[in-house]
DNA sequence: ACAATGACTCCTC
DNA sequence: TGAGGAGCCATTG
């Protein structure tokens, strides 16, 4: 927010812009590459402004369950789960089945 | 400055 | 196996 250096949701959105198209990616995840203090609690909250900006794909960050807990702050909620369906994802009971092998970035 | 909240994660029962 | 509580960092009132 402030002047100083890029706020930590500067640099999460840079990761989330990042991931590719067909790839997933956690919370936690992103929080470790964005390294510093940066915690999961943090990058869903960034996550909650950049549904504002289109060009941050939020329907592709999941928890480490590869659960879609933020559905629901989706337009409407069922979008997340079409989009994710729509890459190749398979979405049973609001979770991402094959996440694991299209999880980003590859380790 | 303090307390409360949140799209998480981990540990324990 | 499933449910509950604590820890975690940053933002907001």
């Amino acid at each position: 927010m402030t002047d100083n250096r890029e706020s930590i949701y500067d640099k999460i959105y840079k990761i989330v812009r990042q991931i590719p198209e067909g790839k997933v990616s956690t919370y936690g995840r992103i929080a470790e590459i964005v390294g510093g203090k940066t915690g999961a609690r943090m990058v869903g909250y960034a996550l909650n402004h950049a549904h504002l900006d289109e060009t941050i794909p939020a329907h592709r960050v999941v928890n480490r369950n590869g659960l879609l807990t933020g559905k629901a702050h989706f337009h409407p909620p069922e979008l997340m789960q079409q989009l994710l369906e729509n890459e190749g994802f398979v979405v049973e009971n609001d979770k991402i089945m094959n996440f694991e092998e299209n999880l980003w970035p590859e380790i």
